[in-house]
Formats: C-alpha cells, structure tokens, sequence
DNA sequence: ATTTTAGTATGAATCTAATTCATAATTTAC
DNA sequence: GTAAATTATGAATTAGATTCATACTAAAAT
C-alpha cells in the first residue's frame, strides 16, 4: 500500500472543489491524469474515495479518514516548505559563533544582542570550548561563524574582514619599560605577563612576537577579566598586551602607559569566517555590519 | 519545491543507519537509486541535507529539520495506513442503520449491546428518519445497512436474510373477529386499526393486503409503544397486526387472541441490505450471525 | 605514506510510472 | 429525450526513477 502526499493533494482538491474537472485547474493536471491518479489511489487503499456515479462527488466513508488525514498532515509539510525558504533566505536559522579572540566577547555581546533585535527567529549562541579548533568545527556545522585572526584559503569557508587593530603592550606608568619609545621581544624575558587564560599560541603577543623569536617571559599570571588585568598591571602586578580598541574603550587607564610592539608595532586583523554556502544569508550579513559598527564605535577614543 | 513522503523515508533511513549504503536494505533500493534521490531532494530543497564528504554521514542543520518534520509526520501516514487495513477487513468502521420496520427495535437494540462488546471499535448507531428510502441512503453511504422487507435487485446492494415472519392479527378475546378461524382484508371495513407511526405503505396489513384490495380500515390509531398497543387491543380499543415473534415475546398476551390474516396466512422475511463491497466485513458479518440468535432466542414461545 | 577497502557520486541505458490525447461512457440539466 | 458537462479508459507519449558500470572520495590498514 503506497500513499504519497500528491495523492492526499489530488484527494483534498477533488473533494474542496466538488468534481474531478474543477480540481484540475487547482492541481495542474488534465482532467484525464486526475482520474488515472484517482483510480490508482482506490487500487492502492483498496476502497473507494469517493461514492461511484454520483455528481457531485460525495465522500465515502473511508474518504472522510482520507480527507481529515489530508487536512492535518499537508500544512505541516507546507510549513517545513517554508521554513525551508526562510532558512536559504536567511529570514531564519541558527548562528552558533565560535571566538579563537577572547577579548572580543568585548563587542560580541552588544552585536549579539542588536542581532536578536533584528533576527528574532534565529537561534544566536556562542559556543565556548570549542575555540582550539573552530574551522572544523564550522566544517562539520556545529558552529556557523568563527571569530579568527588567521584566514586560511579553503573552499567551503569564507573569510570576512571585520576590522584592524593593533596589539598593545601596557604596563603601569612607574614601570620601568614605560620610558621606552616602543617595546621588543627581548624586553620580555624578565617580566611577568599577565593574559587571559588561553593556551599562549593563541594570544597575539606569542604568536607573533615571543614564538618567532624563542622567547618566553619570567612568567604567565591567567586572569579572566579585561577590567581585572588592566587593575594588576595598573599595581604593578605584571605588564599585558591587550588589542588597543580594549584600551580603548576600557575605564580607569590613566595610570597605565601605553607603547607599541616592535619599532613599527603589530597590525592583525579579525574575521569573520562562515561557510561560503551560507555566506549570502541575511542574518550573517547583518551580523558582519552590526560588527563594523559596534567596533567602531567602541574604538573611537573617549 | 516537491517533497514528498519518499524522500521523508529516504533521509530518515540514510540517517538512522547512519550511511546511504546501509540504508539501501530497509529502503530496497539500490544504493546508486538512494544516491540519485539524494541529490534529487537536495536540489529541490536547494540545501545540504547531510554534511558532504563526510562519513559517517552528518546532518546538516537543515537537515536536522527535515528529520524532526519527517519523525512528526511519518507516523501519522502508518497509522492512516493500517487505518485502512482495519477498514476493509472490518475491524474497525462504521455501522449506521436505517430501519424500515418499526418493530424490529424489539430486537434489534440487544443485537446492537452485544455487537458493542465484539467490536468496540465499530462507530454503531441506528439513523431514524431516512426509513423512507432507506436504501437509496446506503447507496449514499449515508448509512451502512438497512433492514428491509423488500429485497430489491441491485448491482451494488445484497440483501441478506435474517429470519421469516409472520404478519398476525390481534383483537381483544371477546372481539366478534376472535370467533373467525382466519381474518380476511374486507374484515377491517369497519373497525379500528391500531399501527406504530408510520406511512401506511410501510406496513405489512396494507402493503400485503389492504391496498391491493383497495380496502381501508374505518379508523386508524398510531401508537409508538409495541407495549401500549397490545394493551388497546386488550381493552378492546381497536385491533391491530403485529409480527408473530412480538407476540411470542411479549408479556400480558393472555387476554388477545391471534388469527393469521387469509386462509393461507402470510409470510414475510426480513433483510438486512449493506453495500456488496462491505459484505465480508467482519462486524458485517457479526450483525448477521447474531441477528439470526437474538431473534431465535425471542421468538421462542414461553 | 601508500595501498586497500568501503562508501558515495554520476552518466547512460533501461525500465516504470505518470500524463496526454482521443474518445467512449455516464450523468445532469433542460 | 436530447444536449451539455463530467468522468472513465486505452494507447501513445513523456517524464521520472532505477539500474549498471564505473569513477571518485574518505577512512582504514599495511
């Protein structure tokens, strides 16, 4: 016994429209292929739809099951067909976000949240956890946008530029580092730096500066908090490198001294990256302006 | 878009097998067949529904819709599926009963408690008021089945005997027609006839023998209760005619005394009509076998 | 790292099912 | 009863689904 949807769509037309005739319009189909499709869908059940010789077409009791069938299980697959538009289109969907950068939760979380306000249907979360290896995870759909500074040429993810910054090294403003024009590798070995609690190739400062040069400072004090590092390195704790729009925006610098990494400083950028498929979808659109926005008004110095 | 519950059945095998190739067996398609309508739901959903080139195959988030839809909606057919099995071998259905003789409620209710404790799943009721043309109504499936007198030759009807009866007279023992050996048409002249409430032709004294006589009663009474018109008769308020097995179950027939109507007396059979096509039906069949007990039991002299 | 194995994709051929066309049969309306 | 409308049906056509053979890909084994 086959029963496909079609044949609860040609049943329900029939029986809405009162003949086989007035149905073919509705369906599409000649008024000979309607009957065909009727005829196998008796075979098929194994009953008569529909009372024979009789104008207009009256249902038979089994019909009635048939019809009310029909009427609770088509809108749900009309349903799933629209969601489905909506889900290409981007009306609707899920951004799961990955962030390999732990100080942009910074901006994150304003973009989020005027994200929600423009895309209630979409499902907006981040997943913490899975930053050591965020690409594949956006790979394999567990996430659907990484927070990353390195770009990789691959064909199924797209890298968006959101913005440039610089890492900047800070330490209180009695400290002896302060008088210096710019800061070196070197100058690193004897301190205590102080980062958030990340495996060190992640953070800017190794992995463009101290990993390159095989240096490693005195030692690495973990501290979750931005505003809490910027406190310790204030009270002469330890110095830090933080992304300069942190310092930025930040409260209670004034005590801190600012200097650049290197003669010419570091520049390093951040991206987006989605998967090329989902890239034209409109809540990642949206989600890439509300970046550039929320960013550049937290970097515009107060 | 075309979705249609194939490609529902298709999805979710691949997924819970876990592989196209496994999913083949459950389908019995071969794995190239699975392949083609992968690819061929894919575009018409203009999505991934499974991660590619990955294996074991993963969902997509777009396809973890599709399976919950599919999980939703599946079901749903089966049940309509065995639905209809049940339909047709009678295990379950309708049995709407139009009757044509008023005195077969005598017997017809206990037919209809037990016929509630076979099939509990049947939708059992009788329909009043169609008795006019009854049969026309089960052509229409207005109702299931029709108990009839008058057994016609129709293509898509069987009238199935239950039992013979006959038509008796009944006046009060002291009523000069009480001395008579037999009561003949032209006896009724001049007395009161007493009938359930119904058109005249739907009674057997007239259809069987007053109208082709053309002869009419001086009067007619009509009284609903089999109860209340033996007790008339009994007081001699007028007489009446009455199947014999009413007679026979009664309670209070000592003071009437019974004549069968002509010399050769005259006897009638009842039918129950249903539709050719749900002759086989189970409760069908069950109605019958326990029509022809519930009557034997009451026609039973005590 | 290379080879093997299992699984998946795809094009062309084949087969099956659906549709159309033409027309017959039925039913309804007048 | 006849005309008009609707439905049913057979044969031809068309579209869709499946198979076969084979290429491709990813994971496993060596």
């Amino acid at each position: 016994m086959n029963i496909e949807l079609k044949h609860l769509r040609i049943i329900l037309a029939i029986h809405e429209s009162g003949s086989v005739q007035k149905a073919t319009e509705q369906l599409n189909m000649t008024q000979s292929a309607v009957s065909h499709q009727l005829r196998y869908i008796k075979d098929q059940l194994g009953v008569d739809i529909f009372i024979p010789e009789t104008r207009p077409l009256k249902l038979s009791a089994e019909g009635l099951e048939l019809i009310d069938a029909a009427r609770r299980i088509l809108p749900e697959i009309e349903k799933l067909k629209s969601r489905f538009i909506d889900l290409k289109s981007g009306q609707t969907g899920r951004l799961f976000i990955a962030i390999e950068c732990h100080a942009c939760f910074e901006w994150l979380f304003p973009v989020l949240n005027l994200l929600r306000e423009h895309h209630s249907n979409v499902d907006i979360d981040i997943k913490p956890g899975l930053a050591f290896n965020a690409i594949e995870a956006l790979q394999n759909e567990e996430v659907d946008l990484v927070i990353s500074a390195d770009p990789e040429k691959l064909p199924d993810v797209k890298f968006h530029e959101l913005f440039t910054y610089e890492p900047t090294f800070i330490s209180a403003k009695d400290h002896p580092l302060a008088e210096r024009p710019y800061i070196n590798a070197g100058d690193f070995t004897d301190q205590t730096v102080i980062t958030y609690p990340v495996p060190v190739e992640r953070l800017d400062l190794f992995s463009q500066l101290l990993i390159p040069q095989g240096i490693e400072p005195k030692a690495i004090r973990q501290i979750e908090l931005t505003s809490v590092i910027l406190l310790l390195v204030g009270a002469n704790k330890g110095v830090s490198v933080l992304p300069d729009w942190v310092l930025q925006s930040a409260r209670d610098t004034e005590m801190l001294a600012r200097k650049k990494l290197t003669k010419s400083g570091i520049t390093r950028k951040l991206y987006a990256a989605v998967r090329t498929r989902d890239s034209e979808k409109l809540y990642i659109e949206t989600f890439l302006s509300l970046s550039k926005d929320v960013f550049s008004r937290l970097a515009r110095p107060r």
